[in-house]
DNA sequence: TCGTTTCAGTAAATCGTTTTAGTAATGTTA
DNA sequence: TAACATTACTAAAACGATTTACTGAAACGA
């Protein structure tokens, strides 16, 4: 008859049902013949413990270790309060931005012995709302809100990267904005562009609206003028370079001139040379494109992007930083702060001297 | 004087204080003047509640509603062992593959009121084995390993997508590799190719080695064999289309000429055509391409990608199901079973006729 | 020799839920 | 009217750790 109790059975039986569901301290502690107190002192190194002999010390490390003994999560977190989680908000998993920004925060909380959770919302509020919930159930210490509109009045710490979070007490990471305006807008003119287009971000982008206007505003600091007509946006939520190549569709049937468009990001620069293929301008020859971010693809597509990269690993990792910052030192929560990143120019392939 | 038990002191100090630290069970039931079990039982619709006249309960679920009390899933979780989340094994967040995979897979798991937690282990060992300790310590219920090779002898129920994995009571979600590569293979004989060359995955990629070798045995069935200089391989982790770059400038270094090039993924077809391109090779008028798994670039890249695609968010969300299904029925785990899903040929740009 | 430290630990409370095993009070049935 | 069922609840144990407040024994100092 089977056995029902072990059912993965074997030679070593005992072995294998220890690590089935794994021991307890209080197991741990019956096998060494001491309380539990005691071994868990000794384990967490606790100032008491010193009155433990060095002899029993060891016997309790070697015997934990030769029975893989791992502390119940939950149960420890329960008692201390404390979770070592924050919570990410973010719009898409997909596309490069957010996994460039989600790789500087997966460094700097690994090296800091902390873990996420993520949430991706697509932009639907009840999503939002619904994750930030969701993050308070399971306790986060903390939230790192990225390129999310919120709203949430939560006591918990936040830190928003490109997010522009006004509430007090939140810590922003942004761009300079200006400053990566004018390296764009500088760029073009440099080669004597004067009819720029722009491709604006989805209104659902916190990014969106700055980054327009600065562009505008440098544009103007050159004397350029960018014509309402010349100004297109994506729409939907479509991670892919499609919304892109809508946008620069609709530039296209404007029929207002253009020999430069400036492009809310690389992904849809991509979807816009396709468009402009199609239409049958080249680039960079008829028409100069910038991107912005610098995803990996950026360099290899081509023509090879001109961009404007943001430092997006940086802005995860200090955003991160910032955040386990508030949550340790327990920072005064009614101080909001700006923190600002600088952008640079990649010049590459898709940018060209103006046709005269 | 400060005070210093209620920092964000103001006019409406209790109702912050009350978010501040967020309800529990004791407190409700204190402010219903009932005990911590009866409004435990109610608010969970135990049947045990069934004797609670209607009124009471409505009294509970308003007041429950009104002071906004969420159970802590904290202690929720210890007492019943149970955490309702999973953890996710990953190579990397970035790139198309990871994010399309995991878009199904969160989709289902959000169906299903569960939640996950991700690992990316960048192919190192240690990383791995830090990753599934931390997943056991954190009391998930289930793991999902996505396109990495594990040898973790865990007991928990576990499923792997392009994976491999050959121990008893594992399940695979693996994609047709047989039909996948007479697909592609055909296309390009139809063509009239017939010096063909291979990129292969990187060595810890799970699927190299079936992938390669399924196309070769397709090839020979059309009576071509495959040079033994004409299959070059993707080194290092660099999930940017660099790696097929370069690997595709060995196959041109190797001096033997071929007309076609299968590549492991999109990503390292993109770098390869850039290397062609620099090398006078034009595409798909020297060389055709073929890439894999249709992220969202394939279509936009000039020239657009043909592509092997595999159903990543359908894999994604099967490998959940599957897994859910185990952690639910407790099927025999003794079991292996294996997944097949199909793939599909993606016409575009970057194949045509071969020179003759 | 008495009082005080130090040593080597342990008992019990605690974190916030869920759940088992009750208990009074009332109503119903034989 | 005694036995039983139902109603409307509650006390206390449990989950697996951490931590506070002890205890009994040995060692030490005066």
């Amino acid at each position: 008859m089977a056995d029902f109790k072990n059912p993965n059975n074997t030679k070593n039986g005992l072995n294998q049902v220890t690590k089935r569901k794994s021991l307890t301290l209080k197991e741990l502690a019956s096998e060494l013949k001491l309380s539990p107190t005691t071994v868990s002192l000794v384990l967490n190194s606790a100032p008491t413990a010193n009155s433990i002999p060095k002899e029993t010390q060891n016997r309790i490390f070697d015997t934990a270790r030769r029975l893989n003994y791992r502390p119940n999560y939950i149960a420890r977190s329960l008692r201390a309060q404390r979770t070592h989680t924050i919570g990410v908000l973010i719009p898409e998993l997909s596309g490069g931005y957010a996994s460039m920004v989600l790789s500087g925060v997966e460094e700097k909380l690994l090296e800091k012995d902390f873990y996420y959770f993520i949430g991706s919302h697509r932009h639907q509020p009840a999503f939002i709302e619904r994750y930030t919930r969701f993050f308070m159930e399971r306790c986060v210490e903390g939230i790192l809100s990225i390129d999310t509109p919120e709203k949430h009045q939560t006591f918990l710490p936040i830190v928003s990267i490109s997010g522009h979070d006004d509430s007090k007490g939140a810590t922003n990471i942004v761009l300079n904005h200006k400053s990566a305006a004018i390296m764009a807008v500088e760029h073009l003119v440099n080669f004597g562009h004067t009819k720029i287009a722009i491709i604006k971000g989805q209104e659902f982008s916190s990014d969106t609206e700055v980054r327009c206007l600065s562009i505008i505003e440098a544009a103007a600091k050159f004397e350029i003028q960018i014509k309402n007509n010349l100004v297109s946006q994506l729409i939907g939520n479509d991670p892919s370079p499609q919304t892109g190549y809508l946008a620069a569709k609709k530039l296209l049937e404007s029929g207002e001139k253009f020999t430069a468009l400036v492009s809310f990001n690389d992904m849809s620069a991509i979807g816009a040379i396709r468009a402009l293929k199609e239409a049958g301008l080249e680039v960079p020859e008829d028409v100069s494109i910038i991107g912005f971010d610098d995803i990996y693809e950026a360099k290899f597509h081509n023509p090879s992007l001109t961009t404007i990269r943001q430092p997006l690993k940086e802005m995860g990792s200090l955003g991160v930083q910032h955040l386990l910052d508030k949550i340790h030192n327990n920072i005064d929560e009614n101080i909001s702060r700006t923190v600002t990143v600088e952008p640079e120019l990649i010049v590459r392939q898709s940018t060209a001297k103006a046709k005269s």
